[in-house]
RNA sequence: GGCUCGGUGGUCAAGCGGCUAAGACACCGCCCUUUCACGGCGGUAACACGGGUUCGAUUCCCGUCCGAGUCACCA
């Protein structure tokens, strides 16, 4: 077999999708796992739908999430150009060439004619094919008083047309279904339809792997390839990604259902690699189940025929645990390196000891976003209630309290040395003299110096972070507050 | 509505004629513990329904129901 190539065929609207990223993926997947190459494409050819900066998203995305291609618009290659609005100009030439064939046709019907077919509030009317058998002077006197046009392919009237596809098998159609598709718009741009194949067939695409959506299109892409004589590539249709809506029911993932977009859920605290692994999952499953995958372990194990044929649900929870995994099997440092933005959110005005932050936050992290709320007692101390110190658990009140938080701050007090160990064995010591249980000791302690009732890390971790002079401040202002409740 | 595809726990899913029907997320309980987490242990929960085929169907076939996609000079 010659060498696999995919392609990647986003149109530049300035958003993508998780769908289209999972596209993509499998497409990187499919091209790697064969050492093949995996191609990027422009798709243009909707001058109306245009977007300033859009092709840097699809840059900027595949970038992050580690999708090299191999071929494209900005890196070049020997199959360009690489975005169709650049190839123009190859298109027109094959659609005339179906036309000589009498497989496709020139269409003068206006828009306003097309609207008036369409029966109102009724759907699948579709062309009448009332230009298809236009007599050549017809034709020529139209073509030659300037009249608009469009080029359709001449549909077969009669018979099925079957075409394969390498997860859902074999799939037939009647031909009476299928439309006199137009080849080439008004504006002289091909449609995405006719785009496609002709350049997938002469980049040599192998693998043509798009969602599920298309499905019911693909027969006229079989009738498109036998009408030039070419060979059909590997279709490889994938399940849709949903999502619930508020009613309970789902359907295709769309920006109601939250965030769906690659660089919203980044903008959410998700990490690219946490993504990728997540989405991989959703449709394909791998022989042994495993679930945490680098992207070249992927590429390693992908197989077209773990791909599954029902639409998967895509479900924030579980791109959250992934997330959670990621995060945790960092090292500190790296942890502190990526959190740094949202440290600097949480605490604007204080350099502490980060990696000691991140320490403590790291295993307690789901999302990078949740960070600032969590941190920002180190900042400045909260307003809190008094209650906060009452904890059955800790077996504290607002009287034990007081004494745990005065004879706490008498001996932090002595400490000459800050370190994590010294006011560890200060407390721990402190709270076996005294007779008490370490956390009716720790509660109070902690309130009184993050005044939160949940916090990342104990009282111990805080302690130290927040240093000796800001710490027995606040060990004295709950103490106060206590007092004066 | 026509056409096409799909239907295993709440979600993702393994299973490809014989199993007490895996696993993961979520949820619940217990343990650990200076809070919350993390971690450990355990638990609740599924083959849409009805016919066939077969010694035997979650698995194969048909029908029903349900869901989704698609029916553009959008991709």
């Amino acid at each position: 077999m010659s060498q696999v190539r995919t392609r990647y065929a986003p149109s530049p609207t300035g958003f993508m999708h998780v769908g289209n990223l999972r596209t993509a993926l499998y497409e990187y997947l499919i091209a790697k796992s064969n050492k093949g190459k995996f191609i990027l494409r422009i798709e243009d050819t909707d001058q109306e739908r245009l977007v300033e900066g859009a092709v840097d998203v699809i840059y900027n995305t595949l970038k992050t999430a580690g999708l090299k291609h191999d071929e494209g618009p900005d890196i070049g290659g020997d199959y360009g150009p690489y975005v169709q609005s650049e190839r123009k100009a190859m298109y027109i030439p094959y659609a005339q060439q179906l036309v000589k064939e009498d497989k496709a046709y020139y269409c003068f019907c206006s828009k306003e004619r097309l609207e008036s077919l369409k029966t109102e509030g009724e759907i699948g009317a579709g062309y009448d094919r009332h230009c298809r058998n236009l007599s050549p002077e017809e034709v020529n006197k139209k073509l030659a008083d300037g009249v608009p046009y469009v080029i359709r392919q001449k549909m077969p009237l009669e018979g099925s047309t079957t075409f394969s596809d390498a997860v859902f098998g074999d799939i037939t159609v009647e031909n009476s279904e299928l439309q006199d598709q137009i080849l080439i718009k008004a504006d002289g741009y091909p449609t995405y339809n006719f785009a496609n194949v002709i350049d997938d067939h002469t980049m040599n695409i192998t693998h043509v792997v798009r969602g599920c959506e298309y499905l019911s299109s693909s027969p006229k892409y079989n009738l498109l390839y036998e009408a030039f004589g070419w060979e059909i590539p590997t279709y490889v249709h994938l399940p849709l990604i949903m999502g619930k809506n508020e009613d309970g029911t789902v359907s295709k993932l769309s920006k109601r259902h939250g965030s769906t977009g690659f660089e919203d859920l980044i903008k959410d605290g998700y990490l690219p690699q946490a993504i990728i692994n997540y989405i991989a999952l959703l449709g394909w499953c791998p022989k042994d189940n495993k679930e945490l995958f680098t992207l070249d372990e992927l590429c390693e194990v992908f197989d077209i025929s773990g791909i599954s044929k029902s639409p998967a649900i895509f479900d924030y929870d579980k791109l959250s645990w992934f997330n959670a995994e990621y995060i945790k099997a960092m090292t500190t440092q790296q942890f502190a390196d990526i959190a740094m933005p949202y440290f600097k959110q949480g605490v604007p005005n204080k350099e502490l000891n980060w990696v000691e932050v991140a320490g403590i936050l790291q295993q307690r992290t789901v999302r990078l976003t949740e960070i600032p709320e969590k941190i920002k007692f180190f900042e400045k101390l909260p307003e809190y209630s008094v209650e906060l110190f009452v904890n059955k658990k800790s077996k504290t009140n607002l009287e034990n309290s007081v004494d745990m938080l005065k004879i706490a701050i008498k001996e932090l007090c002595n400490i000459s040395d800050w370190t994590s160990d010294n006011i560890h064995d200060c407390l721990i010591s402190l709270a076996e003299r005294v007779g008490v249980k370490n956390g009716t000791l720790m509660w109070p302690v902690r309130i009184a110096v993050s005044g939160m009732s949940v916090t990342p890390g104990g009282a111990v971790e805080i302690l130290h972070i927040l240093g000796k002079d800001e710490s027995m401040k606040r060990l004295n202002i709950g103490l106060e507050k206590l007092l004066n409740k």
